[in-house]
DNA sequence: CTCCGTGCAAATACTTTGCAAAGCG
DNA sequence: CGCTTTGCAAAGTATTTGCACGGAG
């Protein structure tokens, strides 16, 4: 029907959220979004879905926080900060390189390790729950 | 009985076994480890003893990975390897400062948030599991 | 007596999985 | 027809909690 697709509807529909989303989604809040466009979707669906597009390459998890997994479908290396109150993600700007390639040699040598990937987090309070300043 | 004691005896070895342990643990392997000398500890109590530990400042959380809390009493500012193979953890010398004060206040400017402290995780394969050589 | 710590088991909460049915080329 | 995707419900797993008991002071 439409043009040559990769991606079932569901899956489509899914994978287009996370891109769009810049909440950094728990599954659940994916399922509970696409609820109403969706009825019939399942949250075990949402679940394997996002299985689906790890094993892919497409999404990572930024950790789990609250009891809850976090999934950022932006890519690129960067960092997060997390509000220890409302557990809302910020992305940080990366501009500034926080960790280079030395840093991985260091590491991979005091370590005797092989590194593949790193992340960093900062904990903190963001300004909405620092109610002192409005936003 | 013994002098003064902040602790209970359960409560002091538990955590004289976090202080101890190198593999920065799960409580599953804190109550196994200390089962076979307190046969009537319960696993809930290793995890209530966790709590107050943390709430105390005593030990901190490196994070859930392979679906388990890992937990850390050494409270030094320091990074941690992880094998995503077999999910060992180990210490990264903290010799170099990765993240510093200009980093925080780079960071609350652009995200406008109060910054209390930050995690470095770097991910690869531990030497164990990348077998081409020997450790 | 009172309080804190504990064992035990039940409850929670998120995530994963088995299975049969539906979808799609 | 054959392979993928899905809904549904059940299972799984780590962790938390309610409750009554027990020990220390």
């Amino acid at each position: 029907m439409h043009a040559k697709r990769n991606f079932s509807a569901k899956r489509e529909a899914i994978y287009k959220l996370l891109v769009s989303a810049k909440n950094h989604p728990t599954a659940e809040w994916v399922y509970e979004s696409l609820k109403p466009e969706i009825p019939d979707l399942s949250l075990g669906t949402v679940y394997r879905n996002i299985s689906v597009f790890r094993e892919m390459g497409l999404i990572k998890s930024i950790g789990i926080f609250n009891g809850q997994e976090r999934f950022d479908a932006d890519m690129s290396q960067h960092s997060h900060f997390i509000c220890t109150e409302c557990f809302k993600i910020l992305d940080v700007p990366s501009g500034k390189k926080f960790v280079d390639g030395n840093i991985y040699s260091f590491v991979e040598k005091e370590c005797n390790v092989t590194i593949k990937s790193h992340n960093i987090i900062f904990y903190g309070i963001c300004c909405m729950c620092n109610n002192s300043h409005k936003c």
